[in-house]
DNA sequence: TATGATATACGAGGAACTTCGTTAAACCAA
DNA sequence: TTGGTTTAACGAAGTTCCTCGTATATCATA
């Protein structure tokens, strides 16, 4: 298991935008933070030392810019958030989230439903 | 619409108590509350000015101890948290979301399978 | 009416989060 | 080597969140 703390809101939109890019630099992750809405480079400089204090993300300090990446994949940190979030408002129960999440959701395309279909019915061969 | 702002951490778990007992005084809810952990009672009534001053509950002050209840359900909160956390994580796909909640949890039960399946195919009926 | 019990209101303090200015170091080019 | 550019480090300040002590109001009852 992992013992990360969640990410803040602003250290999961640093997060994704990682999860397309890097490794990358401070100025690289930077560049497509400024896309929506203005920030300080030394703000995301220091977001990510603190993120990389936390165990958030690693670093390589060979060079003279750091090179960053997430320590846990975006399938990893989806999974720890879904589970926290069960746990907080689910009452532990996936299914229940499940229900919920395919019941408010009218706009469920058929493709995706297959999809679903199809893991449920690999998930009930067991 | 609501325009309510997300419940924080502790909030929610108080949230979670109102859901099972309100309407109910802050003495009520403090008495759950304190079956586990330690928690003043102010700590408790602070906690509840606050909710009240953001909207997250109402309440009733004719009495001498105010009656507070939850302005959202639980399954509209179910659902903006569900929401927030598919634009914050999931690029906005809810069928990505439940994807990634069925193939992390290998212990779904039969009955809550065939609960899936039965949704599917009525939204499937659009 | 006075006393004790129970309630609300208020504000202070500490911790976590976010932002940014300042300083210093590393690097490059003239 | 000197001056300009890019980067990292650091700390301060503002904000939200959470906790709790103290002061004040309300009420029952002896």
């Amino acid at each position: 298991m992992n013992n990360l703390p969640k990410p803040t809101k602003t250290e999961l939109a640093i997060l994704n935008i990682m999860w397309n890019i890097s490794p990358a630099t401070v100025r690289q992750i930077h560049e497509e933070i400024i896309k929506n809405g203005k920030t300080s480079y030394t703000t995301t400089l220091k977001m990510l030392q603190v993120m990389h204090q936390k165990g958030l993300v690693s670093r390589d300090s060979e060079h003279k810019a750091h090179i960053y990446q997430p320590t846990l994949s975006k399938k990893e940190t989806q999974k720890q958030m879904l589970d926290d979030l069960k746990n907080r408002l689910f009452g532990g129960s996936i299914s229940s989230l499940v229900l919920q999440a395919l019941g408010n959701n009218e706009a469920t395309k058929q493709s995706e439903i297959d999809e679903i279909k199809a893991l449920l019915n690999k998930v009930e061969k067991k």
